[in-house]
DNA sequence: GTGAAAGCGCTAACAA
DNA sequence: TTGTTAGCGCTTTCAC
């Protein structure tokens, strides 16, 4: 391995030149830019990133800081980052904040010590404190919400429109002939939960049908205690004939549960969750559900802030995706 | 935020002394240490990592290398990594291959240019090249492969006992009184698939039992083909009453086509997976499978790195995990 | 126990 | 188009 310094000496050039070449070639003539480029090949060049960094001020890090790595969602998210990411001379570095605002604040701190560039981040569900944004703010940092993003003006974020998710789940379940719905909430505090439980309700209300019954359970928590609530309200009601569960995973459950019940899915009851989790395809029946396109709200936002790093005085932007019916078997007429 | 010469300039001290505080802080007297550390505090102090790695040659960044972030086992093991880096002062860079050797290099390359202290891999399924051990040989980044090694000595790792996880697989099926048995097996030039198979042939053998039948498909890519396969399988050896699946993905391929096939699970069939993915928890019947501690595994691999980044001349170790047999419905007695 | 000063490898003015 | 030089923020010898 050679540096900068080992190359000049061996083209008889100037180091100002040598790091030229690897910087705006522009200025260089092609000649010179030739032997240079041979000689980084021939001696193993590998640039000192760190020198770079000191000395420019710039780390070549983007921060990506997501809930969980092993969630279908978030790991999406970060191949769409890695996408747009790593043709542009990035590296990025990943941290979890396990759905911890305490976790959340470390990553931050060491992000802001590494110096990073910009950060990607969507924020934890345990997340209500948000002074940690100021400190950003503070230190010049430009970030990028995704999916979850903190409830305040003035922030660049790439979003699902949730909303719409909820309201197509349900109009799907309505779509089915379904008259006695129940919608699975998520915590409340969480705006994209929210947003879901609002699109179920609407979606009733604009079906301008009659005789739709609906109600709404939170489970934050999908522990024993829960979904034992959850068994006894099926005991209790039988008549529900169609589920909106506000994610997959709380969706597989159910199904589980009414297996147990010997309910029928989709016979007796249909189904759908949210976030086209890949086992929804591997379920018996396949569950049904709303696609979020990880992938490309991951190439977004990477997308947006690149260009924020690119031009200082840029204006937040906001984009919201489309979310997808995903029509599977726990919905299907029988 | 602050630098070393606001504080140095603050306490009336040398950058010298400052730098000391926050690094070997016996030779700096109490009450000095005590007045720098206010200072820090008072005006926001962070450190410039690059500017201490550029001096001390010390990036304090481990790099990551697994094949798939959204995996629980490597998700799992990454937690381990975390949790075991995390108070000593190194920060881990994750990259991930796809199980792509290209891909693999190049995140090999640009953690060597981001001059990364030490390296955590597991190679990809795809990898048949090793010459890339070469180089990081003479860059003298100390590497400690687990899961996944590369065929070769002089290597620190941290493994699962493959065959013992096979063995133990196949004997839980003997156990339960399956004769006609079906290993599904791996890529065999991928390790850990060879082993488990290793195991399933040898559980037979040694249990010493007259008339028990015993054959392996090897099933790679989990494809629609290969599926269609196993199902004409199934259909034309209806004598198959126990599966050892090299993983708990195909596993559950598995049990949706014994589903199809209207073939029951563990009533006809047992099934057995391998890795304790999360989702074997949630099917319906609930999979049984072996479970690697990946925790544990993601543990002991960075305790082996960051002992060899304190002590240079630390011969290469390799440990090697037990697995552990998780009974659940799916090789249950009917 | 503390300070002065050199320099890690590179970039960016400025000069030629 | 190329070279000279100062210095990014810190660590580390060597001196006191």
């Amino acid at each position: 391995m050679a540096g900068i310094k080992e190359i000049a000496k061996i083209t008889g050039l100037s180091l100002a030149t040598v790091s030229r070449v690897f910087n705006d070639s522009s200025l260089v003539s092609p000649k010179t830019k030739e032997k240079v480029l041979k000689a980084a090949k021939d001696l193993d060049y590998r640039p000192n990133i760190m020198a770079a960094a000191l000395r420019s001020g710039k780390s070549k890090i983007i921060g990506v800081i997501v809930p969980e790595v092993n969630n279908y969602f978030f790991s999406g998210i970060i191949n769409g980052i890695e996408k747009i990411v790593s043709d542009s001379g990035y590296n990025i570095i990943i941290s979890q904040s396990h759905e911890l605002q305490e976790r959340e604040n470390v990553a931050l701190n060491s992000f802001l010590k590494l110096h990073v560039e910009g950060i990607l981040m969507s924020i934890s569900k345990e997340t209500s404190d948000f002074s940690f944004i100021e400190k950003i703010g503070e230190s010049k940092v430009p970030i990028v919400y995704f999916d979850r993003v903190p409830p305040l003006d003035g922030t660049s974020s790439v979003t699902l429109n949730d909303y719409m998710g909820g309201f197509m789940a349900t109009k799907h379940l309505l779509d089915k002939n379904c008259k006695n719905l129940l919608h699975i909430a998520g915590n409340p505090r969480v705006s994209i939960f929210k947003e879901r439980l609002k699109g179920f309700k609407d979606a009733i209300l604009k079906s301008g049908r009659k005789g739709i019954l609906s109600r709404e359970i939170e489970l934050t928590a999908h522990t024993k205690k829960d979904l034992k609530i959850l068994k006894e309200l099926f005991k209790s009601d039988p008549k529900i004939d169609g589920i909106f569960a506000y994610g997959d995973e709380i969706g597989l459950h159910v199904l589980n549960l009414l297996k147990d019940l010997d309910i029928d899915v989709p016979g007796k009851v249909k189904l759908i969750g949210f976030g086209n989790a890949d086992f929804t395809k591997l379920t018996q029946p396949k569950i049904s559900t709303i696609d979020q396109e990880c992938s490309q709200m991951g190439e977004l936002a990477a997308g947006l802030l690149i260009e924020k790093l690119k031009e200082v005085e840029l204006k937040p932007q906001n984009k919201v995706l489309l979310p997808k019916l995903i029509k599977r078997d726990s919905t299907m007429i029988q």
